[in-house]
DNA sequence: GAAATTTGACCAAG
DNA sequence: CTTGGTCAAATTTC
């Protein structure tokens, strides 16, 4: 497979230059998926093929929303907004991270019962203002990255029902994760409005600067080329700028 | 000392 | 049996 050169976009807008970017996009991630195939094990195989599929899933949606857009310009403005994401469904904003909702079966309890999630790829996997607490962590089955069970800090005083799972999707820079958020928050509804919120910190939510960071996931932050505390506390002020602008 | 996290054991489903 | 989700004791952090 011959890449088609780098050609300058004909009498374009910056949309069709766009286009064009992420068909080339789409041509790497071909011929970076055969590559992958030649990984000799399996197991790292198969994770890394399955990788390179949701990139080109990824860009090819991109490209069929940007093409719809050329053939029906009002139909659904795409946004590129800061990485705050949506709560547990008192808001319903949509831009921004890339969100769906779905049914899932749960594996424990009753058989066949559904609960209400919704998925998340964001950057920014603590910030969403509520309080979680840890409480497992896993190795996915040909995933890179361990995925991070968390629930509600009021689950025990409120009965607040509401998880989430963090997994971290990529180690480039900034990583990605993949939020699974599971039931909606009873105790955000009762006891939202009671919350001392000091100015500057307010409710601190999920810390990724301490030990609940993976091992993988440190080390792309440590990409930053800076000092761990400056470069982790440039990035949490991106985070609580998109938390302010909510 | 309280609160949060880590981590191996345990459990249910397939 | 394997796998993903949860529990809970031990450990760490504040």
């Amino acid at each position: 497979m011959t890449l088609s050169p780098p050609q300058p976009p004909p009498s374009s807008s910056p949309r069709h230059a766009a286009i064009q970017e992420l068909r080339r996009g789409t041509q790497l991630a071909e011929l970076l998926r055969q590559q992958v195939e030649l990984i000799p094990e399996p197991n790292r195989r198969h994770a890394a093929v399955v990788n390179v599929g949701q990139i080109s899933m990824a860009m090819e949606s991109s490209l069929s929303i940007l093409q719809s857009e050329m053939e029906h310009p009002f139909v659904s403005e795409v946004m590129a907004a800061p990485t705050a994401y949506s709560d547990g469904g008192t808001s319903r904003r949509r831009n921004g991270p890339v969100t769906c909702t779905r049914k899932v079966r749960h594996r424990r309890g009753r058989a066949g019962a559904e609960l209400p999630i919704k998925e998340i790829l964001t950057e920014a996997p603590e910030n969403d203002r509520f309080h979680w607490r840890k409480y497992g962590e896993k190795n996915i089955l040909y995933a890179e990255y361990p995925r991070l069970y968390y629930k509600c800090a009021y689950s025990d005083d409120h009965k607040c029902p509401a998880k989430k799972y963090v997994q971290q999707q990529s180690n480039s820079y900034p990583p990605l994760f993949l939020v699974t958020l599971i039931n909606e928050h009873t105790c955000d509804t009762l006891f939202r409005d009671n919350e001392p919120s000091s100015s500057s910190s307010g409710s601190q939510v999920l810390d990724f600067t301490k030990a609940s960071l993976s091992p993988p996931l440190m080390a792309a932050a440590s990409e930053l080329k800076k000092d761990e505390e400056d470069g982790i506390s440039v990035s949490m002020h991106r985070y609580s700028y998109s938390y302010d602008e909510y």
